[in-house]
RNA sequence: GCCGGAAUGGCGGAACCGGUAGACGCAGCGGACUCAAAAUCCGCCGGUCGCAAGACCAUGAGAGUUCGAGUCUCUCUUCCGGCACCA
């Protein structure tokens, strides 16, 4: 009879059972029948680009990107509620490293493998009911996209703001191959486990230092961008302002000067040495003389290179034998070879001021080098070991001479103008920030446009022959960039001459592929240009949501690009920032567990794992499904090695992407960290079950027209918070809005206009949240056809109106109890309502009253 | 090492401006319903003391500013992100 009554019920009334698959699909129909999110260029309306960083197409998505997409969901769905003209496009960062690992593992191409992955993802992202426009896909492996990595390239070359000279990589001189920082382990190569070699090599280079200035100023413009991402890239961009002075030195009897930069000009009278990268040409010379300091630059050479490593090995050096003059003062200082000096940075060549700069300090100790305090400290004139941070403060110049009681700014001008009467010195800015080294050594990326011609030299393919095509068959075997081995491709003739010449086989650093997507969306399928007028229109991106660890490279990259394409494309004139608000979302981290009953640890998924708790919920063990005891390794991101990925199609599968959505938006605020918790994930789709249920019930039931004050003053109160939530992004505070208002609707003792109305709230409140089951609740409560178009919800300032209100009542900041007063109440009257607590005349007894502060609306404090 | 963050009950988190610390949820405990279980519903739920009213302690540690500090300042600890070829 049940099951009668059910197939009934299935066609004239909604279902009491929320089925999220069903849901999902018919909502998702609907979408798709009306072209829903396909998004035309309006005038007439205020528009809002909103875009999350596009997914590198690893394989499956991960719950990373459910995050991500998410958050962007939930803006486009509530800016489109408000009336703007939203546009949310998806795209595939698919050029990587990964494709060719996998190509090798598998034996396949890595264009099939990318194309597979990106099928594969979009079916999923589609699954998760996302406002994305997908008329406007793009994949920045395909021709018609690279084409204008090439077409920008060759604009830069010719302009001299792409040039080519060497940079240092990482040599696997097994495989003879380049290897990315991440192939290289402890020093070694990770496939050949050989040491990595420092190798120098040609590359081209974008000169991203000659926008320095303006990248850094621009950042005081970016309100919209998060106080700690500004920090970073100013940091990063490092602008310090100081001296550069010249020592000069005799090299085979010719007159020579090593230059360094020093912010600390001010302390050159304490120089007592100088330091050079093993690069330099001192040290090279040196190198070539002396055999101890030739064995020391090649230690150097065979050392790590990068900065993370460099910076946390031993300081070491070594005295190369040559003397420099000192400019000032004419004494003689010993030029040493130190593998802290970067050839990257400033000169390459530091001087050493054992006194007041902590590294100079060590080292002078270790080498028993001279130390000449020149500059009164805190802590008096002398310096004495161990080094204490007072030793680098700014002060008054002793034992300087001429310099002796100028300050900081004092001495640094004098000295700097003394320098420059001798030639030997004048101010300078440094920057941190190094030119973009866009060549890779691998197949899977954009060819760099160039031409090698044996009479022409290096030549920018003409854009009639852009682009330049990659081949799409070849499997690489980790030896080297297989399209070295493909004459059909490095073949070729010279643009300029017509002579046989043949093809640059480096590929772009990915970053230059994800530096302009977000201008290709706007105008995706154009083909005689880059992007068309539509980018006017779109541009600039009004929200963009990504990981943190993009903080400095993609978005110091595309701020690059964005000037560099204004200039080059006439587009976007004025749009000199391309995202006007940033959002860093956290990462999303889970816990691991392992069973170490062999010596080897096997880690267990934790899906796997049963927890053990006591009374109070405290896990005091934990066991394999199959009964092993296994071992809790803390919480971390979610890793392969680690077995403990979560799979979103498996959360999607079990619970519909509504409950992986609320749940993600719910757990965490968009920006921090978000621990998996499987058992919370329960308590989202319980959510949601009931918010079905209610609406079950609420379906059947006939309504008063009554309205309740107290619980309709709660429902716009949480409305008012979840309305400023909503833009401030704190959406974990918005799900749990929907929470409270439920919970306050379900407390009326009978359905009246106040449920009514508060479930009308509810479900637009949700809609950006958990889209499809509020698209279905919609339509069943018969609230309107498609909730997308309703308007959002305002709370009503009359339901807020409140005749009373409570105040706290502190007696010397402590709280001892609260009194209910007048809204209208003055001071006077509040202040004898609060003595009047019994339980505060308990604490002013005997005391006087020194003091009464009263906060509106807030709360009395009584201070005795 | 350098640059940037974070730390609040058993857990995720809330507290927007310096003004009731722990909203909301999870887990747990007790109860109702049930032959039983599931589901659902009701109640409790930071610690110590107390019959209770309530008091005291408590936001990683230590200091400071303030009538009042999770929030501001300084020092420290631990963890996380980035460091230029992972994306």
């Amino acid at each position: 009879m049940d099951a009668i009554i059910r197939g009934f019920r299935k066609k004239s009334h909604m279902q009491d059972v929320y089925d999220p698959a069903a849901v999902e699909r018919e909502a998702q129909d609907f979408w798709a029948s009306r072209d829903s999110f396909r998004s035309l260029e309006d005038p007439a309306k205020p528009k809002f680009y909103c875009l999350s960083m596009f997914p590198y197409p690893s394989g499956k998505l991960h719950m990373g990107h459910v995050r991500n997409y998410t958050i962007g969901d939930v803006l486009t769905r509530y800016y489109r509620m408000r009336g703007c003209n939203v546009l949310q496009p998806m795209g595939w960062d698919a050029f990587g490293l990964p494709a060719e690992n996998a190509a090798m593992a598998n034996k396949v191409p890595p264009a099939k493998w990318t194309y597979s992955n990106i099928a594969t993802m979009k079916a999923q992202l589609k699954s998760l009911g996302f406002a994305l426009d997908w008329s406007r896909e793009l994949a920045t492996c395909r021709p018609d996209y690279y084409k204008w990595n090439q077409w920008l390239f060759t604009r830069l070359f010719r302009k001299g703001l792409a040039y080519k000279k060497t940079g240092v990589v990482n040599w696997d001189p097994v495989d003879q191959t380049v290897l990315a920082n991440e192939q290289v382990i402890e020093g070694r190569g990770w496939r050949t486990g050989a040491p990595v070699e420092k190798r120098e090599i040609p590359m081209y280079f974008l000169r991203i230092t000659a926008y320095a200035e303006e990248l850094l100023a621009a950042l005081d413009d970016l309100p919209g961008w998060p106080e700690q991402v500004k920090l970073m890239q100013k940091n990063w961009i490092g602008k310090s302002e100081g001296v550069r002075i010249g020592f000069p030195y005799q090299l085979n009897n010719q007159p020579q000067t090593l230059w360094v930069f020093t912010t600390r000009a001010d302390t050159l009278m304490g120089a007592t040495f100088m330091a050079v990268a093993a690069e330099h040409p001192i040290a090279v010379f040196a190198s070539q003389k002396d055999s101890k300091v030739r064995a020391f630059v090649d230690e150097c050479k065979r050392g790590p290179a990068m900065e993370a490593e460099l910076a946390q090995i031993e300081k070491k050096g070594m005295p190369t034998g040559l003397f420099v003059t000192h400019p000032l003062s004419g004494e003689k200082l010993p030029v040493w070879v130190a593998n802290y000096v970067l050839m990257g940075y400033g000169e390459g060549a530091v001087m050493g001021v054992p006194a007041h700069d902590e590294r100079d300090y060590e080292f002078a100790l270790k080498h028993k080098l001279p130390i000449k305090p020149v500059i009164r400290h805190p802590l008096g004139d002398t310096v004495p070991a161990p080094w204490k941070p007072e030793y680098a403060e700014y002060g008054t110049c002793i034992n300087s001479g001429k310099y002796d009681g100028l300050s900081y700014r004092e001495a640094t001008d004098a000295i700097a103008a003394d320098l420059q009467r001798k030639s030997l010195g004048e101010k300078q800015i440094q920057w941190r920030l190094r030119d973009w080294g866009i060549s890779r050594q691998r197949y899977w990326g954009t060819p760099i446009p160039i031409v090698h011609c044996p009479s022409c030299g290096d030549v920018p393919v003409p854009d009639e022959q852009l682009p330049v095509r990659l081949p799409e068959d070849v499997v690489p075997d980790g030896t080297g960039n297989p399209l070295n081995k493909l004459a059909s491709f490095v073949d070729t003739k010279c643009p300029s001459c017509g002579r046989p010449a043949k093809r640059e086989t480096d590929t772009m650093d990915t970053f230059v592929d994800s530096s302009w997507y977000f201008v290709r969306f706007c105008s995706p399928e154009v083909a005689g240009a880059m992007a068309d007028e539509r980018a006017d229109y779109w541009m600039p991106v009004d929200q963009y949501i990504g990981g943190i660890e993009h903080a400095i490279l993609h978005l110091l990259y595309s701020r690059f690009f964005q000037r560099a394409m204004q200039k080059e494309t006439g587009l976007m004139r004025g749009v000199d920032e391309p995202f006007t608000n940033l959002l860093t979302q956290g990462m999303v981290l889970a816990e691991s567990y392992y069973t170490d009953t062999s010596g080897r640890r096997e880690w267990i998924n934790p899906a796997d794992v049963e927890v053990v708790r006591d009374a109070k919920g405290t896990i005091v063990s934990a066991r394999a499904k199959d009964g092993r005891a296994v071992v809790y390794d803390g919480i971390g991101t979610m890793s392969k090695s680690k077995n403990n990925g979560v799979d979103p199609q498996a959360l999607i599968d079990k619970f519909g992407a509504d409950t992986a959505r609320f749940y993600t938006m719910f757990t965490s605020p968009p920006t921090s960290t978000l621990e998996w918790s499987d058992a919370s994930v329960e308590g989202s789709y319980n959510f949601l079950r009931k918010v079905w249920g209610f609406a079950f019930k609420f379906s059947r039931a006939t309504c008063a027209e009554s309205i309740e004050r107290k619980i309709r003053y709660q429902v716009h109160l949480e409305l008012k918070k979840a309305n400023d939530d909503i833009v401030r992004k704190k959406f974990n505070t918005v799900a749990s809005a929907c929470m409270k208002i439920l919970n306050a609707i379900e407390a009326l003792p009978e359905w009246d206009a106040t449920s009514k109305e508060g479930l009308s709230i509810l479900l637009r409140l949700l809609s950006p949240i958990a889209p499809h089951i509020a698209h279905h609740l919609w339509r069943e409560l018969k609230f309107g056809e498609d909730i997308m178009e309703a308007p959002w919800p305002e709370p009503d300032p009359a339901a807020l109106e409140q005749d009373e209100v409570e105040l706290v009542v502190q007696v010397n900041g402590k709280l001892r109890g609260s009194i209910r007063v007048p809204k209208a109440a003055d001071r006077a009257a509040i202040e004898e309502l609060a003595r009047a607590n019994p339980n505060v005349q308990r604490f002013v007894a005997g005391h006087s009253v020194k003091k009464v502060v009263v906060v509106p609306g807030r709360l009395v404090n009584l201070v005795v």
